[in-house]
DNA sequence: AAATTCTCCTGAAGGC
DNA sequence: TGCCTTCAGGAGAATT
């Protein structure tokens, strides 16, 4: 499932081969994503050149002379290179040409998005309310320390709050509340300025070495080149529970917070 | 306003 | 071996 380390490792990998490139056709073969693909994304594309790959939160931006197109990847969405010609499985929904070679989006869950804006897109409404980026220096202490005052809500639900700060899904939020020794269930507002400074900078580091190596892979991503990430390798909480905690060697705890998979150390994390 | 629940979808995993 | 059921999950929308 494709977090922040996954969408800036994609956009890496795929930056070199259609930067400055001109978009030759394009094919959209299923147009029900979560949102059903613009008209303007087969009606304007062709013909523009690729300026710019950029990311905000987990959404890519391919940035064109006609117009910027806004790729999210869902929970099962990947992009490869791949010569124009190698025919399209049955998840490949969106091919943007660029002469012999095309950029394929595949996404067998469908809950991935391509959009289009003809404004600067970081007005546009789904980027437009985001909180700041978790590597940049407007994530700090204070910051998360203020989002926090007068909440109930569970840390994680808030490390998950994309108004508060982007790109921190399931996997990092439970693996930065371990490292920061954090009980994933503590009320946000009955948290010290002091341990959220300890959470900034576990985010910063969790998300920072996955990108370093790569992403985290699970199930069905794989990388644009077609290899997986390594990062899974490091992971000390998500996907381990009943196993014995790296720190105390007693068995992590699973449970759910918003619906979302939980696991944490009832020792080590307070 | 804030918090919780619902929703989309299908591959993978588990049960019998 | 194979069919059927359950589950996971990003994040916007709906609901409480």
């Amino acid at each position: 499932m494709p977090e922040l380390p996954e969408v800036e490792t994609t956009r890496r990998g795929i930056a070199p081969h259609i930067t400055g490139q001109r978009i030759t056709a394009v094919r959209v073969r299923q147009p029900r994503l979560r949102w059903p693909v613009p008209d303007e994304i087969a009606g304007r594309l062709p013909g523009a050149v690729v300026e710019r790959v950029e990311r905000r939160a987990k959404y890519l931006l391919l940035r064109t002379g006609a117009g910027t197109v806004i790729l999210h990847l869902g929970m099962s969405g990947s992009l490869r290179i791949l010569p124009a010609d190698v025919p399209p499985g049955p998840h490949d929904h969106v091919d943007l040409a660029f002469g012999d070679r095309c950029l394929r989006l595949r996404d067998p869950r469908r809950f991935g998005a391509v959009l289009w804006t003809e404004q600067d897109p970081l007005t546009h409404p789904r980027l437009r309310e985001l909180g700041p980026e978790p590597l940049s220096e407007q994530f700090n202490g204070d910051h998360l320390y203020r989002a926090a005052r007068g909440r109930q809500i569970a840390v994680k639900s808030l490390l998950m709050d994309g108004k508060v700060v982007v790109g921190v899904g399931n996997i990092y939020a439970n693996e930065a509340l371990f490292k920061a020794g954090i009980h994933p269930s503590r009320a946000a507002g009955r948290i010290s300025w002091s341990r959220y400074v300890g959470l900034v900078e576990a985010v910063k580091q969790t998300l920072a070495a996955a990108i370093e190596l790569g992403g985290t892979t699970l199930r069905d991503f794989l990388h644009d080149d077609g290899k997986p990430g390594y990062f899974r390798n490091e992971l000390l909480a998500y996907g381990r529970g009943g196993e014995p905690c790296v720190r105390c060697g007693r068995a992590l705890i699973e449970t759910r917070i918003g619906q979302r998979s939980t696991v944490y150390c009832g020792h080590c994390q307070r």
